[in-house]
DNA sequence: ATGTTTTATAATATCAGATTATAAAGAGTC
DNA sequence: GACTCTTTATAATCTGATATTATAAAACAT
């Protein structure tokens, strides 16, 4: 396979326009789409399709695009290593705010600390993770799926259950359990709409029959966290967010578990630093595990 | 990084010989030259020395030498999945025959039933093993290491006792420990001189002030064992050895316990099967281990 | 329809990389 | 040391793969 023709379609696939990447490449249009085309014949694949007057990567061409730019880490990790001694490729985490903060901490300064590799983060929710994942943009990937989509592979890391965040003197905040039944009229606050949380709990709040209202729409844990301590309404949340002094979060056993995933491409082949950040995830997900499974 | 040059170099790595190394690529002895003068150009790095009229590779050759054949497997491996959907990169393990009959069996047996990768098992000494994990031959080696070699990462497997095999109506079966001393005047059946546990041998008991005789040379544990089997002398042996019937085993504690290690080359690249099968190595030995803490 | 943008193909040009030829270097032989 | 044999290294030349320019074809917007 010849890596010029690779490292061309990489660029193609960034921009999936054959005349900006030609000029990206420094070399004509022409000259971009014959390498392309070789590429293309010598796998014996479509690895590109019109759609309208676009063009998409076909299934193959997605597997190649990332094939390609693994290819391109590891040789400019390589390189890099016999030249000066060290390899500075870095490690690509996508993941939720709220995985950084509540579950990934550890693992992640660990990870640092050791100084190997460096580390990059990327914020993203489910999708935009699974997207950078076929991409080969991001290494690795946490998030809690349902369904893990082909072309993923996943890893459990841990279950956390869902809680209702309330103030400490709330009227339900004496009760040890609750049941969805215990949210009728209550105003909640909520992820905006489509998103999954949310999607989620319409869906079982309808279900379970309960009548609710929306306080106000925030994203991300921490300001939902927030404005339930401004005494707005209450918050479903995961299990293993850390609270703010004031609040406190009661299971909601109805709810179905979050489990929270290592994800990476299936069939990737990263670099060490890859591979070490995976264990080292991993690793700790047993430590938490352990850690509560007195507690919450 | 150009993959031709890379292939080139590594069809020349493989005999150090210009003219053969080009006949089998078809092209010129000329052209190779140039190809290799230009990888190591841009490298920036000498990749081979004249030593008398032989070539030989330099630090950093073997190391080009090392990453070009990962990536001719990645490749290889890559577009088989992408053009068959199923990728059968084998995975090369190197160890010595002890290993595979005593230590390796059930990793191997679960790997190989999981049948992802094909599995290839070269037999080989320490020597070997280091050779062909540092020339990206093997993929990983098993092997007992005291000193772990610049350019070997080595995990630790386990640490096995070394112990007395002798028929079990010898006068010696009925102690429960012994002593180097205790083997005063005994015949031994011992490996070839210059093997590492020969080496180890003539040291340790002449270091006691033990006086023994070579009761046969003999290479191999089961090949050892069967000639304690035949009376012919008594044998020491790693403490995993299955001893055949008639046959004991006792701990001789003045020697030092045999550290197995899962190897490989530092800064390799391989493959998802081969991170696969340490893994499985790794956690085999976990179970070895709890298993004999309390026997042996 | 007409214009605009982009992909795809054809015709031509150029330069990287191939070949042949040969010098240089090392090791054995007389 | 002179001669031979083998192999690496360099120079000169040539060829073809890959570049470029030009342009047709396609898709959409106005």
């Amino acid at each position: 396979m010849r890596s010029d023709w690779l490292q061309a379609f990489l660029a193609f696939s960034e921009s999936m326009n054959f005349t900006h990447a030609a000029e990206g490449l420094h070399i004509s249009q022409p000259a971009l789409h014959v390498k392309i085309s070789k590429l293309s014949d010598w796998l014996g694949q479509p690895l590109y399709r019109k759609l309208g007057r676009n063009l998409v990567l076909t299934p193959a061409g997605e597997r190649v695009a990332a094939y390609a730019r693994e290819e391109r880490e590891r040789s400019l990790a390589f390189v890099e290593e016999l030249r000066t001694g060290v390899s500075r490729a870095p490690v690509m985490l996508c993941a939720g705010t709220g995985a950084y903060l509540y579950l990934l901490g550890p693992a992640i300064s660990q990870f640092s600390g050791q100084g190997d590799w460096p580390l990059r983060l990327i914020t993203g929710d489910r999708d935009r993770t699974l997207q950078l994942l076929l991409s080969g943009e991001a290494h690795l990937g946490v998030t809690a799926l349902d369904a893990v989509p082909e072309g993923i592979a996943a890893e459990d890391l841990v279950a956390v259950e869902q809680v209702l965040a309330l103030p400490r003197d709330h009227r339900l905040a004496r009760r040890r359990k609750l049941r969805l039944a215990d949210l009728q009229d209550q105003a909640l606050v909520v992820p905006p709409q489509d998103r999954p949380h949310r999607v989620m709990l319409n869906q079982m709040l309808a279900d379970a029959g309960v009548s609710w209202r929306v306080a106000v729409e925030a994203g991300g844990w921490e300001l939902m966290l927030h404005f339930v301590c401004l005494g707005i309404g209450l918050a479903i949340v995961n299990g293993c967010c850390r609270l703010p002094p004031g609040l406190v979060a009661k299971p909601l056993e109805a709810l179905p578990r979050v489990r929270y995933q290592v994800l990476r491409r299936a069939g990737s082949q990263p670099h060490a630093g890859v591979a070490e950040l995976r264990r080292r995830l991993l690793l700790n997900s047993d430590a938490w595990r352990s850690q509560t499974d007195g507690g919450v």
